[in-house]
DNA sequence: GTGGTCTAGACCACA
DNA sequence: GTGGTCTAGACCACG
């Protein structure tokens, strides 16, 4: 999975931990009960607390993205969040709104926006759906 | 504008600020030259600390979407905000990024991205493009 | 809301305080808006660490029953969990056959499971219902 | 009995069996002087260590859900828990607590709850009532 | 003042 | 070995 963090970052070293998982789910390069790396392992391999990698992975599991097992090992979910319809479609737009309100401020136009969510998708494109 | 803010939101106000100032802009509720309320008003306004106000306007100018001239108030920006290509590329790969990763572990597909996108920016369309 | 703890049981100290405050809110003494005593505050009162409190507050953030605010504290979440109808039945199933599962171990019959229930409601009635 | 375990569950796989005896008990899928199936039989069907196999017998026996008899294997108890009376209640009134403290944030109101209940027993009756 | 993040290290529970 | 809980204490961010 080659995760890396940036300790300079402003954002959290936990959160950082958490996209690079859900992205490498989104990617394919994870897939549903995929073994994540030891909690213990992983923070020696970023010299990191053990408690921040822990944090990371409790996240993930709340957000649905994972299952940790004591004494098993933290696995990828096969199930997807369970969240209601209404929810997922507002945080969809929130999302989207995000985008496109800073995507303005940095200057790119509609055209643009569409153009380079497009080719993200080709480039890099989605596994097969997952459940919500 | 009609600046409203949700005192219940884990989203820090001032960022809350930030976000609905550039949301304006990009729907061009907002427009080049538009005249903000005081800080003293619009802390009056929304029952919160002008300290609250100072600190979004701060990172409004910062970021190049306000200007603040001395004793006459804050006025939305004409310019960009002077980033260099590349960093803007860089910084609107990470908001598609962001928003396909998202997006996917709420259960959507490539198509149901696109078209979000889409009917987003059809139903308010971006102003005209603003310099980078 | 009169939050005690007990150190010597097995449940783990931050999931009797999450059990405690679900449970004041469905008996009505916290409704919507509410504020809870300050993590310090709490971890103080009950002698405990104030990261067991943070984690306590946190796992009550993540069911959708509170909102923490930097700066202002913890308050009654106005909305509810956001999930699923699926998944919610899901879970109330599970629930149902826990209680009659570990109660028929205990001696008791359908008809006292019901009544123990209805005892339970009209003893301390539910507050107009949350949303899911 | 077709005892069957979820090894993606978060839910420890001794508790799960432990649970899972004691709802076929409750669904009179098995009854008193039943036999059940070996540790080591039962650790090779379920392809797990024999070792969390026997901590789940050692509950269930603790618990006077099971008696195991020197060389002949594990049976269904014909007896209750041995519990007083007083404390056989609060556990009942533990269990229906937490049911409605959790089905209250699920979104559901007392009616909902009752008629879950009652559901569940009209679709599963239970046995003959078991001595306390 | 409030909550948020991170480190360090102890001890327990599960497989 | 794995993850889970708890303590102690530092430092940062928000209002």
């Amino acid at each position: 999975m080659n995760l890396r963090i940036d300790p300079a970052s402003p954002e959290p070293i936990f959160e950082q931990i958490v996209f690079r998982v859900k992205n490498a789910v989104a990617q394919g390069e994870l897939g549903g009960g995929d073994r994540l790396p030891s909690v213990r392992e992983l923070a020696r391999d970023l010299a990191i607390n053990p408690n921040t990698v822990a944090r990371a992975y409790e996240t993930l599991e709340a957000a649905g993205v994972i299952v940790r097992r004591q004494g098993a090992g933290c696995f990828v979910s096969e199930r997807g969040s369970g969240l209601a319809t209404s929810e997922r479609r507002r945080r969809l737009d929130e999302l989207v709104d995000r985008l496109v309100t800073e995507g303005f401020h940095l200057g790119y136009g509609a055209r643009e926006l569409r153009d380079a969510l497009s080719e993200r998708l080709s480039a890099n494109p989605l596994p097969s759906k997952r459940d919500a």
